[in-house]
DNA sequence: CCATCGAATAAGGTATACGGTATACGCAAA
DNA sequence: TTTGCGTATACCGTATACCTTATTCGATGG
């Protein structure tokens, strides 16, 4: 059941949406400038819930400041996403690991919510990048914990700017995504810490192996 | 040299300090109610720059929403700073060891940083805290990656409105601040990640310890 | 005294106007 | 052709007005 709550949805939300949408799917690739005037156009609204969308963005550092003028949709660099991935590394085997200590109703509801998600929809980018992201959060949702999930977010939100997501879309057909992550769910049963850490530090360093593998691809 | 900058500072980042300094300082107390309108009216200035201030603070978890009327600012209850000590358990043992693993500019980072702030005023609650959070964040900061960084600020923004701070001040003569985290500074130059990684998570444990002292006295 | 209803008030989200600053453009002089 | 200066324009931060919604208050009736 979805509980309908859209009539706490303010404009700025909804302009937040629209443009990280825009974001996400290449309509607002990366290095374009945003504007808060032509989006407040664009959008049908005024400026002001516009400003608020592109702070928020700014602060989730999807976007930067484009000097006096607008804002820029950041690009991920190779070495960028190395910290992202070095900074997953902090937070997703800790949180794991923590899970699998707990066991009971964390493990229960890693397992669960995993099931829900394997046969979520992933055809389009911003789909597999729900998808994935949602599997790993609720292994730090799990911990019931919400410094551990800003923590998360602040990683992932960010990596709504990286488009490999849709870059690996392209290549699905050596990549299962789904049961790439069920030993991410088996780990959080386990009962073992020390494996559940080793088996999450593994899925990261396998996660980065695909950007890799399609930045050694030629851009056409 | 300090480079002139104040040119760029807005209405709303002065407001976001002045509030939070309130906050900090006890002027702005637990449970306060903060409404835009009187806090422009007491600043002196419109309602624009006070709402993205209080917007700002809202997203560092500093303040909350008080159902229709306003933001009421937070305190912190046992439980939660449990959860503040169980994050930086995610984040601090892994900075520190990796900056062991690293060592050279690193750990040189973390060294010079301590030894600067060890001769830091520390005789009000804004400057203790300030300084201890100065001295972890920087064996994040000696590991360049603004994730990290983020992550940690994810639970130090809140720890603002940790009122123990002040409390622990009060309890001074049994605490010195700085010789505390000297073995935080040695654990960087080890060497050894795994001696990093074990120093830190003793010390938050301690820190933890610090504010239970002051909750078993009564309350006056 | 208590419950109900309508009016007034409080508070916030949004639209719009104003002003400041940086940038772009056009023109004239060297 | 290049450089410098003045003007126009672009863009954003802020102030203020307007509108909506929820809450409070006062009056009335049972």
């Amino acid at each position: 059941m979805k509980k309908i709550e859209f009539a706490r949805e303010t404009l700025a939300d909804a302009a937040y949406a629209q443009i990280a949408e825009g974001i996400l799917t290449h309509d607002l690739g990366p290095g374009a400038r945003l504007l808060m005037d032509d989006l407040a156009a664009r959008l049908g609204i005024s400026r002001t819930p516009v400003r608020e969308a592109l702070h928020r963005l700014e602060m989730e550092r999807v976007i930067e400041p484009g000097g006096r003028r607008g804002y820029i949709v950041r690009e991920l660099t190779d070495a960028e996403l190395d910290k992202q991935y070095a900074a997953r590394g902090a937070i997703e085997p800790f949180a794991l690991a923590e899970v699998a200590r707990r066991g009971g109703a964390a493990a229960k509801y890693v397992r669960s919510t995993f099931e829900e998600l394997v046969s979520a929809p992933q055809t389009t980018a911003m789909e597999v990048f729900l998808v994935n992201k949602a599997i790993h959060r609720c292994t730090v949702e799990a911990l019931d914990n919400e410094y551990l999930l800003s923590m998360f977010d602040v990683i992932w939100q960010t990596a709504m700017a990286a488009h490999v997501w849709a870059d690996i879309l392209e290549s699905r057909s050596s990549v299962d995504f789904p049961e790439m992550h069920r030993p991410i769910v088996e780990a959080a049963e386990s009962g073992d810490p020390e494996l559940a850490s080793k088996v999450a530090r593994e899925h990261i360093l396998a996660g980065r192996g695909l950007h890799s593998i399609h930045s050694a691809q030629p851009v056409v």
